[in-house]
DNA sequence: GACTCACTGGTC
DNA sequence: ACCAGTGAGTCC
């Protein structure tokens, strides 16, 4: 009999955090999928390679070892690879290697037995190509995509592929996949996006391109997918029968054992970082994988990320090389021109004003030219808080620090935190007033506006405007965005109404004004990466005009941003399309202030039934930190804990802790010495319900 | 985390 | 007598 050491779905805080061991008859591989009973029942594992003997791990414990109960052997076992990655994500983001690496793998191999397994393979396999059709012809390439591609062909990378919108980055991702795919073939392309809004468009851009390789060659990964479909998608890129797999964040942890190129498509996005669970970085993965796999990475994006483009930065003589390459892509493909950007000084505009007069004429100009505008607010719902002017009452949300939004299409009150959702009182709950007033205004709101500013204007067949607002809540049920772009795609709508989600990566080939109406929240923020968003979202949202050259040959298209501070200096650079002037000069401000890309940090994040508790428990373990820092003399420092900005959520208290270290080496040294120490406390401070560490938070 | 077990308290 | 609910302890 062998021992076997198998991984379990154990998370860091249940005292079980390293591989359990098992008997079998035979060694099994590392990699190796098996099921074990665990306590009454049983459940999927991973084999893990044996620690060395000499390692300072506890001994055996003096027990009869429970057999290993199946090994599922229709799975080729996981690559030595593929288990580096996992355990380094596990210990980057601070948690149990045996919950991240279960969490990896599709959740229906969690339930399936061996035999059923055994049929789903089976019939997985049957599914051959029907027919091989001829792959589109590629457009011919722009001289920047042929500079961009010959420096892919003969540089290492990592890459940060700087294109504007419009400049043809998804050609160049093709093109390369293509060619990396002819090179070898065996080679597996990877391609993430940063919401699975995106997938679907890049899936048919990508079935189309490669239709020669089959329809199996291709599979997509991400969370709206059923079980059953992620399995299989799994299974294909597993055995290596998908030669491309396109995902969102967590495709980045599939297994793909012939993996040689991976895109991250606008890799400055947020969405790239998981936010619950293991809070891993999809891209800073990406970067790692590709390093460990020999795989090239190309991170794309219009206005990459601070920290890829201080990464990138020029070689400076006596300072170390910078560790990405950077590729540049200025120019539209075609003649479409970037759009103007136009600032309204809201300081001259009446108190309240929700669409200037100068906009306003603006859009009725394009509408009588029938052409389609875009109009973006930030905000769901019609109000985002009702207000009683007798007796002061506004729309709180009982158990969330936050004000419970309007929402006039259904008459209801509902919290955006926790989803508490009324029927909008008829009076007010406080006094009795019969008249309640609104404050804000939300998309729901500018939809009824807009309709009334231009209940003039008619389309070319007589009938009235068509204004359409696509947000969380006009696109709730499955297939309603579909159905809602396809509307604006084929100019059934000629005003769009939407919050951000319309700003990422859909083209509205028609559109050629965009407006933000408020963006100014942005600039004064407390979140220092609060203006490198509203550059990105500005930009993204821009780059939505003018994709049809036609139309904006007749007059260049627009971006219309309302704003009390026109001159500041994020609208200056936004105006030349000047990123890299914006991006040194916030650089510049994150260096003086010793802020990431700079230092590196960590958040722990602490809930509470009390705000006093979760704040109790952090500064104990400041203290008990403070003491580890003094022995291991690494120069980290704990800052006091705070209440979070959304200080209560759903009845309970968050508050949360800085861990800022100018090391990542240092900061990850003095984390993992630390836990230890959450964990004990965690016992003595029992009004506290969960915590969890957050290493490269994104919004602290 | 998922599970069991022991203990509580409320109810018919 | 019989359960739901809950907290503590275990899981190779």
């Amino acid at each position: 009999m062998e021992e076997v050491s198998v991984l379990l779905p154990t998370p860091a805080y249940s005292r079980l955090t390293g591989p359990l061991s098992y008997s079998h008859p035979s060694a099994l591989p590392p990699g190796s999928l098996v099921r074990v009973p665990l306590g009454a029942r049983d459940s999927l594992g991973l084999v893990w390679p044996r620690a060395a003997p000499d390692a300072a791990s506890p001994p055996p414990p003096e027990r009869v070892l429970k057999p290993i109960a199946q090994v599922l052997d229709g799975i080729p076992p996981l690559s030595a690879h593929w288990l580096q990655l996992v355990d380094f994500a596990a210990h980057y983001y601070q948690r149990s290697v045996g919950e991240f690496a279960l969490a990896c793998l599709p959740p229906q191999l969690r339930e399936v037995s061996a035999e059923q397994l055994a049929r789903k393979i089976k019939k997985h396999n049957k599914i051959k190509d029907l027919g091989i059709a001829p792959p589109q012809t590629p457009p011919a390439l722009t001289a920047e995509q042929a500079t961009a591609l010959a420096r892919l062909a003969t540089d290492p990378g990592p890459f940060v592929l700087h294109g504007n919108t419009g400049s043809g980055k998804t050609e160049v991702y093709l093109r390369r996949a293509a060619l990396v795919l002819a090179q070898d073939p065996q080679a597996q392309v990877l391609m993430l996006v940063p919401e699975i809004n995106l997938t679907p468009q890049l899936e048919e851009r990508v079935r189309l391109r490669f239709a020669d390789l089959g329809d199996a060659a291709i599979v997509s990964m991400h969370s709206g997918m059923t079980p059953a479909q992620r399995l299989n998608s799994w299974l294909s890129a597993h055995t290596g029968q998908a030669r491309l797999v396109l995902g969102t964040r967590m495709a980045v942890l599939a297994s793909m054992p012939h993996l040689r190129l991976i895109v991250v498509d606008e890799e400055h996005d947020p969405s790239y970082k998981q936010q619950e669970g293991a809070r891993y970085s999809a891209r800073d993965l990406a970067v790692y994988r590709g390093q460990l796999e020999k795989a090239q990475v190309i991170l794309g994006s219009a206005t990459p990320s601070l920290e890829s483009w201080h990464h990138s930065r020029d070689a400076v003589p006596g300072e170390a090389a910078p560790r990405y390459q950077r590729l540049a892509m200025p120019s539209r493909v075609g003649s479409g021109a970037l759009p103007l950007l136009r600032r309204v000084d809201m300081n001259n505009q009446p108190r309240k004003t929700l669409i200037s007069a100068p906009l306003l004429a603006a859009m009725r100009e394009r509408l009588a030219r029938q052409e389609q505008v875009l109009v973006l607010l930030n905000r769901r719902g019609y109000a985002p808080v009702l207000h009683c002017a007798s007796c002061g009452w506004k729309s709180e949300c009982p158990h969330c620090s936050a004000y419970r939004v309007f929402h006039k299409a259904d008459r209801t009150l509902r919290c955006h935190h926790c989803s508490l959702t009324q029927p909008v009182p008829r009076a007010c709950p406080g006094c009795g007033n019969q008249d309640i007033g609104s404050f804000g205004h939300g998309t729901e709101r500018l939809e009824e506006h807009l309709a009334e500013l231009l209940v003039d204007m008619k389309r070319p067949d007589g009938t009235a405007l068509r204004i359409a607002r696509i947000d969380a809540d006009s696109t709730r049920l499955k297939g309603e965005l579909v159905r809602q772009l396809a509307e604006v795609h084929d100019g059934d709508v000629d005003v769009l109404v939407g919050t951000q989600m319309v700003a990422k990566g859909h083209d509205f080939r028609r559109v050629t004004l965009v407006a933000a109406l408020n963006p100014d929240g942005a600039l004064f923020s407390a979140d220092f990466r609060a203006p490198e968003r509203l550059f990105s979202l500005l930009m993204q949202a821009a780059g939505r005009a003018g994709r049809d050259a036609e139309l904006s040959a007749g007059s260049p298209c627009e971006m219309w941003v309302q704003t009390f501070h026109p001159a500041h200096p994020l609208f200056e650079t936004l105006k030349q399309h000047d990123f890299a002037a914006f991006a040194e000069q916030q650089l510049r401000e994150r260096s003086q202030a010793g802020l990431p890309p700079f230092t590196f940090q960590a958040l722990v994040r602490a809930e509470a039934r009390s705000q006093e508790a979760a704040q109790d428990f952090l500064n104990a373990a400041r203290e008990a930190g403070d003491t580890w820092l003094g022995e291991l003399e690494l120069a980290v420092t704990l800052y006091p804990a705070v209440p979070m900005s959304m200080q209560r959520v759903a009845n309970v208290e968050r508050a949360q802790m800085l861990i800022e270290s100018g090391s990542r080496r240092a900061l990850q040294h003095f984390l993992a010495a630390w836990q230890a120490d959450l964990q004990h406390l965690r016992a003595s401070h029992k009004a506290v319900l969960r915590w969890a560490i957050d290493v490269d938070p994104l919004a602290i």
